[in-house]
DNA sequence: GCAAAAGTGTTACGAATACACCCATGA
DNA sequence: TCATGGGTGTATTCGTAACACTTTTGC
């Protein structure tokens, strides 16, 4: 029987829907795009496609973010599938959606403006189509747990960041206050950032150091079962 | 535009497949189904099915684990969709997981055995078909992470159950052995756990006493923003 | 010399852990 | 009376949180 087909099952259309988090060095935004065709058209929407026959639901994400924004090899996971009945009003649809992670300042040549593609603080919003804003809160609140216990945090920067820039994202993404010296701590003692030579002197007269994420590390700590924290304190 | 379809775009099959847990009041299991059809007839499998155009995801998950099962108004969360190119080797097929919590003996007529399914050990299964037991890695994990934080332990026994009971639960979901003392002290701290006036003596001379969870507690909790923790210690 | 951001240590508190004995009952 | 499982309290340890001053340097 292999080589033959499920017989008379409804088949139907696959979107995916990207949740494009950007960071700012101040602020946790959001990439969204004008809607360009009916439905709903000139409202804001997430990067989204259909998913094609011959490829896997991750490599239709990549493709779609590739191909509405220009970005490649950039951090994207699987949020979850949306499947209201009712949620396109086209025609039925069940969507999986994913989120990515972008230091905002490296890719702004790449998210270039003939996209059409917009930042949005997370504050501020506009209304979204269907059923996206409904992905944007589990998405922010899936960021939320996996940067407190992975190191995704630092895709969000670029590959050397200070300190005082980290803490700016976690308290960023945590819209929350986090004490200096706490987080410091925290973070130097999870042991997985290198300290380079170099100062970062953009932001003040003594400057500040420039670390990176050491990734050998962590994935040493992770075969050893240690689990790191990465939570914010206070 | 609204009510024309999208056009050009692949229509494919979804299916879905339930990761079902029970506890016998001793072990954690996985309620697996010899596959009767081909390919892979006679393997082992999750319970599945295919989404049909008028029902939302969820809904094709509770009618499908009706339907296979007997089981009806159970707890039921969606995992996350898989979808590798040839996950399916009759059809490209993408799958939607989701997990269902039982208690087993409260349900031992509803799984007749004219389903054909039968339960196994988490420590000892079988081989089971396509990426089926990626699905219940992912499953497991899931549910140690939630019932750590989420009063879903609650759903694998019986509506009231006794703390010896509880703890067997705990240890079983987490494969480790749990302080009684500790054990009680941080479930009856949750204070979600409403003390029954009756005891169960089927286990000790003494007997021990029945709980309930206390579900309305439980929500004014979650409303100020307390969070609970059910987290195994040691 | 002063403004502005970077960097550093210690104390206090609360939560998690480890640990051992008594209780109630049916056989 | 004894075997079986149910139930209880405390001391110690460790991690988290709170908190303020010094350093560097460009202007």
């Amino acid at each position: 029987m292999i080589g033959s087909q499920y017989k008379d099952q409804d088949h139907l259309l696959v979107a995916l829907d990207c949740i494009i988090f950007g960071f700012d060095r101040s602020e946790l935004k959001l990439l969204l795009i004008k809607r360009d065709f009916e439905p709903e058209k000139g409202k804001w929407s997430l990067m989204g496609g259909f998913l094609t026959q011959h490829e896997s639901l991750d490599e239709s994400a990549e493709r779609i973010l590739h191909k509405l924004t220009g970005l490649e090899n950039i951090y994207l996971e699987q949020l979850q599938a949306f499947g209201e009945v009712d949620r396109d009003p086209v025609e039925r649809t069940i969507s999986v959606a994913y989120y990515a992670l972008i230091d905002i300042l490296s890719h702004s040549e790449e998210i270039a403006e003939d996209y059409s593609a917009s930042w949005f603080s997370i504050h501020e919003l506009p209304e979204l189509i269907f059923d996206h804003r409904q992905m944007v809160d589990a998405a922010l609140k899936r960021l939320r747990h996996k940067a407190s216990t992975h190191p995704v945090g630092f895709e969000l920067l670029p590959e050397k960041f200070t300190l005082p820039e980290l803490q700016k994202l976690y308290e960023a993404i945590y819209d929350t206050q986090i004490d200096k010296r706490n987080f410091r701590r925290r973070m130097l003692g999870t042991d997985v950032l290198r300290k380079t030579n170099q100062k970062q002197k953009k932001f003040s007269k003594k400057g500040a150091w420039l670390y990176e994420f050491d990734s050998e590390k962590y994935f040493e700590k992770m075969e050893q079962g240690d689990n790191l924290v990465f939570k914010p304190l206070n």
